[in-house]
DNA sequence: CCCTGATTCGC
DNA sequence: GCGAATCAGG
């Protein structure tokens, strides 16, 4: 494989929007890690504030900005990073969860396409769920050519949309989960206190 | 151990 | 220019 103009330029929007070098290594296929780091220096785009090269940030010659700190912005999630506009869907392996998770989208589903397996939602412990939450702010959100062995394969969102990704945390030895999708996923079969009908 | 990027250097 | 090997970390 060589760099062409268009793996360049996957290379590049990928390294901007912050991918790791063997996470854009696998997209573009055909190459290392290694490689795409070599290129990315090689590019001159090793400093990702994929900007002009001009910028030459040393000594703003001010006199000593004395900013006390007065209303630190929380620093607003970058939720709203935009998904590739690439709609590709690899007719690999499904990930599919032994025991079909319960992707917590209270809000209505677009409907349309089957949704992946979803059980009833049995009652979970509401640690496991507020854990779930948590984590969905720290998930690597990985497409599903990402999911190695070790990454959480939890998905979240509607497959029919572009607001579908997988958790990608690292998994709990042995299980397909990261430890809170773990959580969620296996429920011992417990008090089934609904009436037999 | 898993992963990250950075550098070197023979090709 | 390329990228495996290596280095230096987290």
């Amino acid at each position: 494989m060589s760099w062409t103009d268009e793996r360049v330029e996957m290379l590049k929007k990928m390294w901007s929007e912050g991918q790791s070098a063997s996470r854009i290594a696998k997209e573009l296929g055909g190459v290392t890690r290694n490689a795409v780091i070599g290129k990315v220096h090689r590019l001159g785009l090793s400093n990702r504030t994929g900007g002009t090269p001009e910028a030459e940030p040393e000594a703003p010659a001010q006199a000593a900005p004395p900013a006390p700190d007065p209303a630190p912005e929380p620093a607003a999630p970058p939720q709203a990073a935009e998904p590739a506009p690439e709609p590709k869907r690899p007719e690999t392996e499904e990930p599919e969860p032994t025991v079909a998770p319960t992707p917590m989208r209270k809000s209505i589903i677009p409907a349309g396409q089957p949704l992946p397996p979803q059980p009833s939602a049995n009652e979970i412990s509401a640690e496991a769920l507020e854990s779930v939450r948590e984590v969905e702010k720290k998930a690597k959100r990985l497409g599903l050519m990402e999911l190695t062995e070790r990454t959480c394969k939890w998905p979240v969102g509607d497959p029919a949309t572009e607001d579908f990704w997988f958790c990608g945390l690292p998994v709990q030895t042995g299980k397909p989960y990261c430890e809170a999708h773990v959580g969620v996923a296996f429920q011992p079969m417990n008090n089934r206190r609904d009436r037999k009908r």
